[in-house]
DNA sequence: TATGAATGAGTTTTCATTCAT
DNA sequence: TATGAATGAAAACTCATTCAT
């Protein structure tokens, strides 16, 4: 994120951080509640600051969108590099899973941007490194035997994606925690036949070790 | 979709026609590659028209884009008042599901529009249909103790709605039936705990019974 | 008017001469509704033809209007001219204003384009005649002192228009006869001072001699 | 007409302020010109800003016409509430006379507007309160046997109303006086019958108290 | 330094005019 | 021949970005 201050010089970098910070968490609120679709007077006003200062701090609009969701890539990325520590192959696994889908949840703009709409922004290099990992976990799952071998391990990514609440699908408003229900379901798809014990879809069916502050939909 | 066509009495010339379908499938296709937001010069181009024209066949951009998302969902009201009279309940949803997903995953534009950030199009009346539609044939399917009861009917719609390709998830290019491969695997996480026999996921591991060419992603 | 017809061919024009005048009544109506400010297609629509055929009698909508226009500017001299045999000199003059001042009312259009907001059409040759017209039958009134000799020819087509009805003024309805009271004080106010004797203003005041139906405000 | 400038609470920036006075005057010039058939761009040009400073202090170019219009009928009704007190009824009406008078001839705008064809802008209100006002004058001056009362209140702004120099009426060039002489002769139309005596149509004829420079055509 | 004023390319939409059917 | 379909230039308006104050 430190990437967006702009100057190199040498001075008291104090106030500049201060409304880096605080243009960020305006953007991020701001996609959340917008999408992408986003204006650089709109993001100001949230922040407080004038459009010099935004401009300022930030090369370009774009710039900004795409440093603020690198961040979330990024997070993801760590969370999967954590999880292949986890000493329980599945246990590893489900953790990341959590963390991936509850980011992109509270980040709609990610969604979005990922979706493929957002083409414009440059996150090639993150999204890299996502997938790696990504490999690498689901990789050590399936020689475990934790998820069913019938799988391509592309085929996670893309299935995990399902359980993020598509804002109102046809029309409904979704559970704060509907991510996790959708999960729970999905989780258990990805069993082999013989590990399939239902857990009932509950809150609280997970544990519920939350994400980093710094994402949480703010 | 015949509703575009502005004048009524007579029988439109064959041009007309034939320029209102191009308008239609050119649209279609530019919301598949850029989401709703495109450009009337983009559609005309891709059409081979002028602005004109597709000004003359359409009353206004959002009218177009309204028209093209109605005619989708109400494809999928229809898919799930039909299944609702299949002998076998698991069969008559999974027969709707796989129309719902694939139909999603055709017009990721209807994707855009129904999380919300496609507000300005007028969809409501078509969602609400679709809502009671899906309602039904849930609730028979958890009735029938096919589908787990420890969902709550609204779950179902969540956990479908982004089977879709989420055109590159983490930058993986998804297979032409990677919405069917994710949806395997929900339908799995569905069952009930004494019902999960696992199907392999391969194409052809569901019935191949296709949508009506009419939406199939032109 | 008849310049209007397009072609010079040999054949029966019948149903084009029919043509032509279904589109000059439709053209008035419509620039006594809105102003000048028409569309072809609103024309056409009217006069009951298709726009290949409104553009198949006339050149381009500017020709139409000035066509229009010129007619009642060239009736206007064809009165001043006729007010000139009038035995008595203020009797023909009034008889010309009362038809000046009610061809004006009943053509906003021509008002409007008269304003000079109508530049674009080229009137220039049947203003210079009326205005002769005009400019002799003024100099005979003065020369037998019928109207006040403190007063340039010019004033007066300037102080007719007064009497015009700019449509609500300040927000009034004008009545049918507005202009007739406007005029019947116009004309007082032009009067020597020895010849000042007050007629009411009512309707009827002033004698009815009508204007030709061709320009009575269809 | 500073409700124009957008912003609210800081005084606005010197820079700012000459705009919007450039953007006034520019198109109080144009609509001179060529009536409210204006585009923004020309306005823009002729005042020499670009078009999205144009926009940054106008909310539309409708919301500006109606600013210049309804600034125009204010003075009016102002003027008509002064008049009221002069302590002569005919002298008060005089001065309201020339101020109408003059006010319409230096904003040809507003003669189209208020003409009907400018429906569009809402002036209603204002409009309202003029009427209100120019009632309780004539009234006044006819109680008092200052003007002929075998007219209806009504009568007088219309035949005041066009005295404003129709442009070129029948193609002549105004005088830069001459709607005091065409208001000359309609005064002396008013006065009841004995009280006719003539003044001269000259130039000074009238007292030549001008109106307030805001407005004097600039 | 921070602000917000200015800019103009780009977007949706209209309409006079031409041309295929 | 009559129709109305097609066209694109022009209009109102928005917004990322630059620059004067």
């Amino acid at each position: 994120m430190d990437a967006l201050l702009t100057q190199s010089g040498t001075r008291p970098r104090a106030d500049a951080r201060r409304n880096v910070d605080r243009l960020v968490t305006a953007t991020r609120q701001a996609i959340n509640e917008q999408g992408l679709a986003i204006t650089t007077r709109d993001i100001a006003q949230r922040a407080g600051v004038g459009l010099g200062t935004l401009y300022r701090r930030i090369p370009s609009l774009d710039a900004l969108l795409a440093a603020i969701l690198t961040d979330t890539i990024d997070e993801m990325t760590d969370r999967a590099q954590r999880a292949l520590d986890a000493p329980d192959a599945w246990q590893g696994f489900v953790e990341f899973a959590e963390a991936y889908v509850q980011l992109r949840a509270s980040s709609c703009g990610l969604h979005e941007a990922l979706s493929g709409h957002g083409g414009r922004l440059d996150l090639e290099l993150h999204i890299t490194r996502l997938q790696q990992a990504v490999h690498q976990l689901v990789q050590r799952a399936q020689h475990t035997h934790v998820i069913r071998d019938d799988l391509d391990w592309c085929d996670i990514p893309f299935v995990l994606a399902t359980a993020i609440p598509a804002d109102h699908t046809i029309g409904l408003e979704p559970r704060s925690d509907q991510w996790r229900r959708s999960l729970r379901i999905i989780l258990d798809g990805l069993r082999p036949a013989t590990e399939s014990s239902r857990s009932p879809v509950v809150a609280g069916g997970l544990p519920q070790k939350s994400v980093s502050a710094e994402h949480s939909g703010r």
